[in-house]
DNA sequence: AATTTATATATAAAGATTGTTAATTGATAC
DNA sequence: GTATCAATTAACAATCTTTATATATAAATT
């Protein structure tokens, strides 16, 4: 095992052949440069320098150990210049875990916008329901997750971004569509198609339901909000889903919405990250990103909302 | 500047994903490799590893910069590899001065045969006069040199290696021819072609002559002992020659011997090397293997019971 | 489930390297 | 011969490493 510091003196003395010259170079003074030379040479038990009077010159051995040394110096400076880069965020990568209902509505926006800002950052982008991605913050398989608070988690920090209004969805021509406004009481009657578990739709539903004192009837469990959308048409039963997920099915009236007896309820969307571990510079930018989205208004938004501000900020920015 | 003590600590960190491990590998103990990954993400201003409970992970910072200490250490190797052939010999350079007598006669064979032991030591061989040898020591431009003792320089030191007889050589029947022996006397007569200054030979025959209290009669001075046979054989003069030089224009009748009146002179060669520079590998091997060819006989021995010498080891170590 | 055992990292004070300051030597230039 | 410059030497200060101990978590045992 080579010492470095010794090859580093060396590289310096042998670069400029004179020991007070290469002391200035490395910030120390020249009797260190005197030592560490006289300790390399030993520990190679090689002779690298001849000295005339007062000047110094190389050996065959040392012309030799010095081309590696210029090679190994080198490659410090890039790594130098790399860890440089991941300060300023001109490298990186940022790992970050959502829902699928926001890794397709939401992120694809305010990705590419955090992509403008930070070209150099790369993105990994994992989808999976509330509690998958929080556990996944405690595996580091993510740093940052974008999702509903599902428990209270001790190691791990939530913080409020944004609230989705919930609608109840049935397929046209619904016997509830006629109805001015349902409780969950009435909703309970019906076939419910679920969310799975460990997502933060589910556990807001079932609490809703609770506090009405009944139960869903549930007929059919699912991750994907898309499935939902497709059973609740054929009318197979009906669900409750973040209205940004069905705002383009009921407005081609492929799906109904069933006014709820108040209050409404909403889910709240969290970014999430570990508690004692210091975020990574990408990722410190993506929630300071986020955080500045949410912060300027003082009523939580929903998805829509913050698309549109996100869209007038480009807006702005590109003038 | 990067600390690349600390680099290599996080590396085998890094590596193994454990402290402990790490620090046997460093040879160092557990809080020593605890103490320099603060230090390193401190200068490094970069959180390099995630800790969850009693393992360790690499932060995507960590693991870009591990990367790079990868090839960092691999190339240390290869550098320790390379210190680790000089000592053995399998790789150097030796830089060699000598006469061009000696650079025609003897060396060929000579280095040709610790070629055939050192296959991997590359040769640089200079030649000039004795003296400019001498001084090529001082410039470092050689290390070793095989030559006449010129002058008594502080700095160097003179090894004799060979003893070389030196010949009157005239011109075929040249009236000299008829003497049965000469004296200096007699050749301050002649025309004689010296050779240049610096060079052993002529020290040697200049001291001859102020011996013999006369001085030769210089018709013309080179550096060219080929050229002072040329002369020598046209009968533009005489000169004084080192015998093995002549051989075969003896042999061949071209030139003629005249015996000189004792006492017969020799030309004494030395190893000449700086006094206080150790001497790097190579030319510690080839001044070893010099002495080793000289030490074994008592008499002082010419270049060509040398060779013989040298063939007979060779032959030796054929069988 | 609760306790013990083993394993891994962190901390703090003592000890070994490495670097600094100041004075010396040795060599070159004027 | 004096001045100057570069490298060395030696005593002191700073940094790194070790020893010993603490803490915390995972695995094993009761």
């Amino acid at each position: 095992m080579l010492n470095l510091n010794q090859l580093r003196v060396f590289y310096h003395a042998a670069k400029n052949l004179n020991y007070t010259v290469a002391a200035d170079e490395l910030f120390i003074t020249q009797p260190a440069v005197t030592a560490q030379m006289k300790a390399f040479e030993g520990a190679c038990n090689l002779k690298l320098f001849k000295k005339r009077g007062r000047s110094i010159f190389l050996t065959d051995e040392g012309r030799a150990l010095y081309g590696y040394a210029e090679k190994i110096f080198k490659y410090e400076k890039e790594i130098e210049t790399a860890i440089e880069d991941m300060h300023e965020l001109k490298r990186g990568v940022l790992s970050l875990g959502t829902t699928k209902a926001y890794a397709r509505y939401f992120m694809p926006l305010m990705l590419s916008t955090f992509h403008e800002n930070y070209p150099d950052i790369k993105i990994h982008l994992n989808e999976g329901s509330s509690l998958d991605m929080t556990h996944s913050l405690l595996d580091f398989k993510n740093e940052v997750a974008v999702i509903a608070k599902s428990e209270d988690l001790p190691g791990v920090n939530f913080s409020p971004f944004s609230k989705e209004e919930m609608v109840v969805i049935v397929a046209p021509g619904h016997h509830l569509t006629l109805k001015k406004i349902v409780s969950f009481k009435e909703l309970a009657e019906e076939p419910f198609i679920m969310k799975e578990k460990g997502s933060g739709t589910r556990k807001l539903v079932e609490q809703s339901f609770a506090n009405a004192n009944c139960e869903p009837d549930i007929l059919m469990e699912t991750s994907s909000t898309e499935f939902i959308k497709q059973l609740v048409q054929r009318g197979d039963g009906i669900s409750i889903v973040v209205k940004e997920a069905v705002a383009l099915e009921l407005g081609e009236k492929k799906l109904a919405q069933v006014p709820l007896k108040n209050p409404q309820i909403y889910l709240d969307v969290s970014i999430a990250y570990l508690k004692d571990q210091p975020l990574s510079p990408p990722a410190r930018a993506f929630v300071e990103t986020l955080k500045n989205l949410r912060a300027s208004d003082i009523d939580p938004m929903g998805i829509g909302a913050m698309m549109a501000k996100i869209l007038a900020q480009r807006r702005k920015a590109a003038k």
